[in-house]
DNA sequence: GCACACCCTGAACCATGGTTCACTTCTTCA
DNA sequence: TGAAGAAGTGAACCATGGTTCAGGGTGTGC
């Protein structure tokens, strides 16, 4: 036995991949996937482009894993919120406050990770990612119709309109201009939820309403 | 004066330049504009890749002028509907439906045209049709809250959800299977419809709901 | 300190696919 | 019919950017 790795070799080598990883994420962050050159990685990173291929494999693997670890997040959050206690529709309010208020703050990310044209191997992951958007959406509709919260409708189709009308609604091309967006956030998002949660036939009571002015103003 | 192109050597041109057309239509008709490369594009339209270079300045401007005429066309139908003098409403789900039914119709197109990841350049033509769908959407809307058939929204807010809600319940990996969207796509375009509708606040009336009955049967 | 395995390097390599261009073929018209 | 200009050809060219690999450096165990 000639050679065994040590804790603090492997340590060193973690720390090696997450940088990695970070300088990534960090061209993602400014220029979408489409701004991810190995090259660039490998000098954000402070190593050779070589090395790269000793902790991913191809420059796909890296990009999934990277879109793996930011959508995840994204997901826990909404997860963790979809399957609290709360009546259906107090649940599926939050949930939709959430995605489309992280969606507002990390916009960049957000259209990396939604809307950015992305090649085919990455369209696969972010089809997951929407996939379970629609899915948590799903599974609080049909708690909401199980007990008389909501009508009785499609919940695979609503949850699919849902998950389509908030990004369409927040990024790219149909979004309002950014200086708005920066302003007013809260507004839009509230227009926003609200548009989704008539479309599955809620109307907001008066006291989530007052709670979202209060908001607005402070 | 030594050559003066004639008016059958004029047609000819325009000929090639629509088999070109036609050719890298169908290509993406099939593939979407992923699958369109210059040396196909020449061979299923009969001539040389140089040739394609004598009409067209580079694989983006073919692109380009593919991408408008197939979008104007569909602009085309759904402005005309806008633009009748029946009630806000009415037209609105005449529109949302015309929208939604020719995407169904033409799923891979509607794709290409809609959702597949392209490029930089053709996104900006993408931005374009779906920011000429949303006006179309916001206008009708406007009119509906002038008259009082719809309450007071932001209507650009609710134009961009219905131009993102629409699509993306109907193609790409939030669609329903395609056999379902075959063995009864009017069934599928009313609940998106209808979700829209609700959101902006409209109920299908019964008289409206009979008809679609009646469409769906016959 | 020696041998061995592992890690890092970055310039060279290569695949892809759009674009060019020297050449051929076709049209026009005197 | 033949000279001049337009249209067509397709193999060669080239830019881009991911991937490889031979060689040098570093850790490990004896």
């Amino acid at each position: 036995m000639a050679y065994r790795q040590t804790d603090k070799v492997a340590a060193r080598l973690a720390e090696t991949r997450a940088a990695i990883l970070a300088a990534a994420r960090g061209l993602v962050a400014e220029g979408g996937f489409a701004a991810v050159q190995m090259s660039e990685i490998a000098k954000q990173a402070g190593v050779a482009t070589g090395t790269l291929y000793r902790y991913f494999s191809s420059k796909e693997a890296l990009c999934r894993e990277l879109f793996r670890e930011v959508s995840a997040r994204e997901m826990g959050m909404l997860a963790t919120i979809a399957s609290s206690h709360e009546p259906a529709s107090e649940r599926l309010v939050k949930v939709l406050r959430t995605f489309a208020g992280r969606a507002v703050k990390g916009r960049r990310l957000a259209y990396a990770l939604l809307a950015e044209p992305v090649d085919v191997n990455l369209a696969e992951e972010r089809a997951f990612f929407r996939r379970t958007h629609a899915e948590i959406f799903a599974s609080i509709l049909e708690d909401g119709i199980e007990n008389g919260e909501i009508p009785n409708i499609d919940v695979r189709i609503a949850a699919a309109c849902i998950a389509g009308a908030i990004p369409t609604a927040l990024i790219g091309p149909l979004a309002p201009q950014s200086h708005e967006l920066d302003s007013n956030p809260d507004r839009v998002v509230e227009e926003i939820v609200k548009f989704c949660l008539a479309g599955v036939g809620i109307t907001l009571a008066a006291g989530q309403e007052q709670n979202r002015e209060r908001r607005t103003v402070a």
